[in-house]
DNA sequence: CATGCTTCTGTGAGCGTTCACAGTAGAGAA
DNA sequence: TTCTCTACTGTGAACGCTCACAGAAGCATG
């Protein structure tokens, strides 16, 4: 007769209820649970019987104890976290982590790095091993938290270059270069030629890669650079708004933009509706990101995809190898150009 | 001389190496740690200092190991990720729930059970206890791993009144029937009398309430209910759109709407845009969450703000108090009308 | 002086797992 | 036969912590 436990939680079952029920040592069964290398197949069956009949699962804190590895990650935003959580692209990205880690069987834990307080925490709790290694989101330069864990050996991989951090940090990304390049061709190839730009902030290297590639196609194309035709913005969407309205006054014959974030490019929308030009008649508009805004825009942003999904799995991809003992690694992936009503 | 342990990373201290350093025994060093009960001012004072000058940071998986409490928590977010993953109200609340946790010094785990698998996988990692409790984001009703979890006595937190689950799980929500009263009275206020209504889905809680509200308000005020003014909605941009033609078609004498969400209220405006209707001068317009998309709209949107700092906070609060043992209780907070320029 | 009470401290056991090591059995080679 | 090698299995010792318990010291009370 099972007694069971009432009013509390049964206690679970053990490594050591699970060799009795299959009558091998707990030493078996733990060879089972990694791998399952030098196990009989009759054990190896008698093992995942027992498993399954008393609904065994490993106890982490024991293993860790012992191994010292958490067999968890931390997902690490530092600074303006406004700007993030506003960013449908951040939940793409914390999603597509999230969901890559769980194929691995690896929880994610969330970390928020607002106030100074809890950015020595976090850093303090990291540092104590309570996690493997790190996925950072933080694009601003010279990040004293990315600086300390690195420091003290913490696998890493951040989501764009970072600035400031040696170069032994590993890093995915889209080709930002290469996106806008793409972009500024696409407003060439439709005779385009008076081509403004709304640049990102130029102290994150997407904002600089962006406006990078905008120079470079224009220089190939012979277009002389004119810098009444470059307005510095913020990615924010009051930020292309500004912007558009300045560029319209530096440059009044200005016939397409490249905003480098579509959140900005709604606000360059709004700008241009309120001054009465037509989207794309009179300028043309392209994005970058390919964010919900984008489609939800009129008109609908031609803009740049940056192929999150992958982002993601290659991040976890990369840390995990890191922290399974690989060298650091940068990975560089392609964009795509998505057009739609407004070029 | 330190040999330290060149290439690796070095072993952190031990309660054993504070105790040794403080010149007491681990059993006092463990009684400073937690809450410093019977313990000599002296040794407090030895303890803190040894604390400090090793770093000594405590070993969770130990702890965990001998009390069975994990000292984390998990967020689970279940079913249609889509949509919560791109309402800027679920940002906030992942925000504010982890930042509130964090001052608890209570780590966060982000689950995300999207298919059958994932869900399977869960499930048992939160009922073998590797959390300590759950807060769980799942308007929808019914859900089977809610259900389970809540089978097995694991202290649960919903947001928003979960339907279908027993009265036994707590919940913490916004007064969406208060918050329609107030924005269909406000509507009122305006001497409109043919007010619409785009409903949320009903088969949430939310979508009822929000519902039920506009109902009341309208009768109390002794209007005769016309049907033909309500048209059921999904919260998505899409379905405001969709339904405020179907509005303008059923009902053209319409001089007011309450949208049931600003995105659905966004596609709203635009329909009434396209249908050459005049905002706030021919109807007028009110949404409902307050998210940024209210701002971004033009004409900004009258709405109803949910305290979401507040809602998380009580989640972790509530949350908190049923893992120390108290009973399961339900927190409804009131909500508040911001005016802008839709109304 | 004995007794009790309160406050404080140290000690040993044990949480559930992995790991190193020792040991067994069977196959094949000398 | 005897030895070696491989494939497999069991055992004790940790990992770092908390908890129960025993005991010491100080002080008031009988």
């Amino acid at each position: 007769m099972t007694m069971g436990n009432p009013g509390g939680r049964r206690r679970p079952p053990t490594i050591h209820d699970v060799a009795r029920e299959a009558g091998v040592s707990r030493g078996t069964v733990s060879r089972v649970l990694n791998g399952g290398h030098y196990v009989s197949p009759a054990a190896q069956e008698a093992v995942d019987a027992a498993i399954r009949k008393t609904g065994y699962v490993v106890n982490r804190h024991a293993r860790s104890l012992i191994t010292g590895r958490s067999d968890s990650v931390g997902f690490l935003l530092t600074e303006p976290q406004e700007r993030f959580f506003e960013d449908p692209n951040f939940n793409v990205l914390l999603r597509g982590c999230t969901q890559a880690l769980a194929a691995h069987d690896v929880p994610l834990l969330l970390m928020l790095a607002g106030t100074e307080d809890e950015r020595r925490r976090i850093t303090r709790y990291i540092t104590a091993g309570h996690v493997d290694g790190v996925l950072l989101v933080s694009s601003h330069s010279g990040d004293p938290v990315a600086e300390e864990l690195r420091a003290a050996g913490v696998p890493l991989v951040a989501c764009g270059k970072p600035i400031g951090l040696g170069s032994k940090v590993s890093y995915v990304a889209a080709d930002d270069r290469d996106g806008a390049r793409d972009m500024v061709r696409h407003l060439l190839s439709l005779g385009r030629r008076r081509i403004g730009v709304v640049t990102g902030p130029l102290d994150t290297p997407g904002g600089v890669e962006r406006l990078a590639g905008y120079r470079e196609v224009l220089a190939e194309a012979g277009i002389e650079a004119d810098e009444r035709l470059v307005v510095p913005g913020d990615y924010s969407r009051a930020s292309g708004e500004a912007g558009a309205e300045r560029l319209l006054e530096r440059a009044p014959d200005v016939d397409a933009v490249f905003v480098a974030s579509d959140l900005m490019a709604q606000g360059v929308l709004t700008a241009l509706q309120r001054a009465g030009k037509r989207v794309p008649d009179d300028i043309a508009v392209g994005g970058f990101d390919d964010s919900p805004a984008a489609t939800a825009a009129t008109p609908a942003l031609t803009t740049i995809r940056q192929p999150w999904d992958r982002i993601s799995n290659e991040m976890v991809r990369v840390l995990l190898a890191q922290i399974g003992g690989e060298d650091p690694a940068a990975v560089i992936l392609p964009t795509e150009l998505v057009r739609r009503d407004s070029t």
